[in-house]
Order: structure tokens, then C-alpha cells, then sequence
DNA sequence: GTGAAGTGGTTCATTATTCGAACCATCGGT
DNA sequence: ACCGATGGTTCGAATAATGAACCACTTCAC
């Protein structure tokens, strides 16, 4: 692995729960030589993608990443464009609603949205990245990729994320299968121990799927009749999202989600 | 110069006028060689931080830089917070306003707000990093800034950006001091030929400068009775700005924005 | 058609850069 | 004064980055 890797995986260590770490930690979560850490500490550090606090002199995410991410949605916007959707969504489910993107063969959260309603919540860290074989998203991502991307996933390791992971190469093409039939997917506790999830795919211009919009409920609330119910909300978000991201639904499959709209606001 | 800032300075020639690059447009732009090029482009496309139109093979700034946003806004929020008081100063002056935050001996955008009211727009790119001796909020970072830091920059190269550009640290210094003592920094055409504008420093926790907020405004429309009308809302914003940053405007200058205010809500 | 001049991408010997064990400095607690 | 943390630095050894030359593919002119 390169340099730029190694430094840039460094980055992937923040998440939500873990805002700012220190060289140590970082020392620790990477197994690299703590002189190695360092430099490439300092180095992402001068680019501006840490800042150091100056008194704990733990690092954290730093300005360029803010400049670069408003450069990207002044001209490709994505984060924008799904908030309202997402957001949309989240309020009229009342359950957690996350749209990710697909990066290489993981899925990148782009945006969340926690209605804050119920007692039990549920915990998602927008700095984490996707499985495609463990999570709904992913299966809704997988089932409309083309085969050959499907089957290098299917190819690669499985890592059971917890006991209700499915690992099995043959079981997740059955799966799949469904998936494409119904055209969405849905996860009783595959990723998170107490979380199932529901969710579908989301197109590019060219039809190709392009990322995935899923809602995630407490698996201990979660009954099939609460998953239907939430599906028209789903179907709408879908079918929206493709669009305001100048996607098109692929002509074979858009059935599967375009259902009796009550006409559509510009 | 370490591999990994060669890989990172690739990113920053993106912009809102240049939102896809080429193999050959970078190696032009970085006047590096083409294998290197390629082979630090494979590598940021690898992590995520781009990704790659495939009939065009553009590369544009990727997945990762918008998760990364979402975990450092979600832990320390910069632009959600300074977004309000920026578009409503935009609003309140009819003019660009821009907020930037320090990073090393520049300033990175973190937001800005056009309200789109008059027919000669100020262009502001989100992609380029600010000198602190050319702009209005560079200044007013300057000012106000540890005299060890304000002098080591004063010592650095000041490059004219323009022929108003003011390039003399002596110069500089006395600005700086009627800065210091106005609260407010003014400059016309240092930057931009055709841009004059007013910024004021944002504070931290600890009173310690953090970043500035600037008003921009067409050089041709440019008087000082129009400059004046503005500072009230400039001030204002200031304060919010730095309120709202869970900042602290330093005892001894606080006076210099924090005027007959209109009882504030929280 | 042929070729010239653009793209983007790859190879491989040379060499410069990264690596990491050991080292130092500083802090807080006992 | 000492221990055990922390963050940070040094310098010879070893690895990984480098770049001139090369390939493959388009587009355009003739």
C-alpha cells in the first residue's frame, strides 16, 4: 500500500463517537510505527485536513476538508440535494433514514436524518462505511450493479459483522435475486446487533445504480407491518432522489418503485 | 516535500469553475510527471477523495471529503452554525458574504452567501485559499492574531495579487494597527481587481482567532457611505459568529462590535 | 484510408524517500 | 525522585516513489 493510503486511512478513524485522537491512539488503531503515524500526522496537519488542539494535542478533522466538500456540492451537489429528501423521509416514517453513496465496493454515508420520536434510537456514524453484503443499502446497491461488479463483491471476503450476517456467496445471490424482483431490500439485525433496515437503490444518468437510500428501525420494534408501512414513504424518496440527482430509473425496473405518484412538484 | 502533500496539493485545483480535471490538466497544473500524477490520482481515487467520470475520465472530488464533512460538522459544527449568520447578513447588506477559517498562514472558505440582488455579481470561489496580507478578512485575522504569528507572516513573501495590493510590511503594520483599533478591516482591489471589501475577525474559546467574515462588494459600486451602512449588520454577524462558535470576543476589544444590541435570542 | 497530435495509462531501472527501533522531552501522580 | 504515561525526533537501513520511454486509443486533417 502506498503512502497517500496509509495517510488517508488515518483519516478514517473519526467518527462520531471519536471526534479527536491523539498519536497514540491513533498509534494503536492503525499498528503502524509511531514515527510513521507522526509524519503523516503532520503532514495531513500543514494540508489542513487536522487541526491540532493545541493544549490536548489530539487532532481532529481539519478546514480543507469543509473548503473541499463546498467546492464539491457548489458543483456536483449531493449532500443537498438528498438532504430534503432524506429529511422528507425521516419525518414521515418517523425512523432513521440514511442515503449513502457507492465508493468502490463500500458504501459512503452522504447524509442522515433521526427524527428524534422514539425512545430507543438508533445510533448511525456517518463516518463509518458500508458493507454491500450486510447491509440493506448494500443489497439494494448490489442487486441492480452490474453482474460483474456483483460477482467480484461476491467473490471477495464476507465478514460476519454480527451472528444474522449472511457470509454465504449462494444464500446473498438468492437474496439478491428477491431484491431485484421487489426492488427492495430488507436486513433484520445483519449489521447492527439491534437494528433492522429496509431499503433501495438510487440512479445515475445512465441508470446505474449509484448509491442507496435505506430506513432503519430497532429491531426490537421492527414487524413486517411497520416495514410495509414504510414503504410508499421508501417508493417516493427513491424515485425522488434518482431524480433531483439527474438519475433515471432503469426503464426495466422502474415499475418497482414508481407507483401511483399524486403528481410531482417541481 | 512529502509524497502525501503532492497527492493533496492535486486537490486543491479544483474549484467552482474547474470541477473536473484531467490526467493532462493536472499534470499541467502541478508541473509534475505524468507517471506520478497518475499514480497519486489512482491512490485518492482508491480512498475515496475522487472519483472518476468513466467515459470522460475526468477525475472530481469524491465520496469521502462529503463523510468526512458530515463527522467533523456532526462533532464540531462550523458551517451549519456560521450558515445562519451569513446568509442573513447577505440578506440584511445585499451583497456576497463570506466566512473563512485560519488554516496555517491562509484562510480556507467555509461558507459564503450571494444573495443574487444586483446585476454585477462578485464571483467567489469556494476552492481557493485566501493570502492573509490581501483580503479584508486576512487582515482582520492579522490584527488580532498573536504578534509572533502576525510577524512571521509579515516576514514570509507578500505577493501582489493586484496593483493595489498592499506588498510593504511596514505598510501592513500600520494597517493592521488601524485595524486593531477599528475592529474592522477595509481594502479595495487587493485581491480582486474588481472587489473591494470589509471583514472582521471571529474568535475562539479562548478570545484567540479563529477565522473572519468578510462583505464583499463590486469595486464600481463601491463608496464609503455604502461600506458604513454595512457595518452594523458586519458587527452583528461578528458576534453571532463567534457566540455561536461557543467563541469568546476578547475583553479589551469586545466594545468594537458588541454594540447597543437589541437584546439577543437564544 | 494514413498519419500526426491529442488523450489516458503503464513499465522498470535508478534513486530518493519513507520507515522504525531507539531516543529525548514533558507532564501528572506517588 | 521516580515511574509511566503522553507527544515528538533521529538516523542508518530498506523500501517505495520517481520519470523517461513506451503503449493503446481517439480525433482530426488530408
Amino acid at each position: 500500500m502506498g503512502t497517500i493510503s496509509k495517510a488517508l486511512e488515518l483519516l478514517n478513524y473519526f467518527s462520531r463517537t471519536r471526534p479527536a485522537i491523539g498519536l497514540g491512539e491513533f498509534v494503536r488503531l492503525s499498528g503502524r510505527d509511531k514515527a510513521t503515524v507522526h509524519r503523516h500526522l503532520v503532514e495531513l496537519h500543514e494540508n489542513g485536513f487536522l487541526e491540532q488542539n493545541p493544549e490536548s494535542r489530539a487532532y481532529r478533522l481539519g478546514p480543507a476538508i469543509l473548503r473541499l466538500s463546498g467546492v464539491r456540492e457548489a458543483t456536483y451537489p449531493v449532500r443537498s440535494v438528498l438532504r430534503p429528501v432524506v429529511t422528507r423521509m425521516a419525518e414521515a416514517v418517523g425512523e432513521l433514514v440514511h442515503a449513502s453513496v457507492l465508493q468502490g465496493e463500500l458504501l459512503s454515508p452522504a447524509f442522515h436524518s433521526d427524527p428524534l420520536g422514539h425512545g430507543t434510537q438508533v445510533h448511525f456514524d456517518e463516518g463509518e462505511m458500508l458493507p454491500l453484503h450486510a447491509t440493506s443499502s448494500g443489497l439494494a446497491v448490489l442487486a441492480f450493479a452490474p453482474d460483474g461488479f456483483r460477482e467480484a463483491v461476491l467473490r471477495a471476503p464476507l465478514p460476519a459483522i454480527t451472528a444474522q450476517t449472511v457470509t454465504d456467496a449462494g444464500a446473498l445471490r438468492g437474496l439478491l435475486d428477491e431484491v431485484r424482483h421487489t426492488g427492495i431490500a430488507r436486513l433484520d439485525r445483519a449489521f447492527d446487533q439491534e437494528v433492522a433496515s429496509q431499503g433501495a437503490p438510487v440512479f445515475g444518468p445512465a441508470g446505474e445504480v449509484v448509491g442507496a437510500i435505506s430506513i432503519a428501525i430497532p429491531a426490537v420494534r421492527s414487524t413486517t407491518e411497520k416495514m410495509d408501512a414504510a414503504l410508499p414513504a421508501l417508493r417516493q424518496g427513491i424515485v425522488e432522489a434518482t431524480r433531483a440527482l439527474g438519475g433515471n430509473l432503469p426503464k426495466e425496473h422502474a415499475g418497482k418503485w414508481e407507483v401511483s405518484q399524486p403528481e410531482t412538484v417541481d
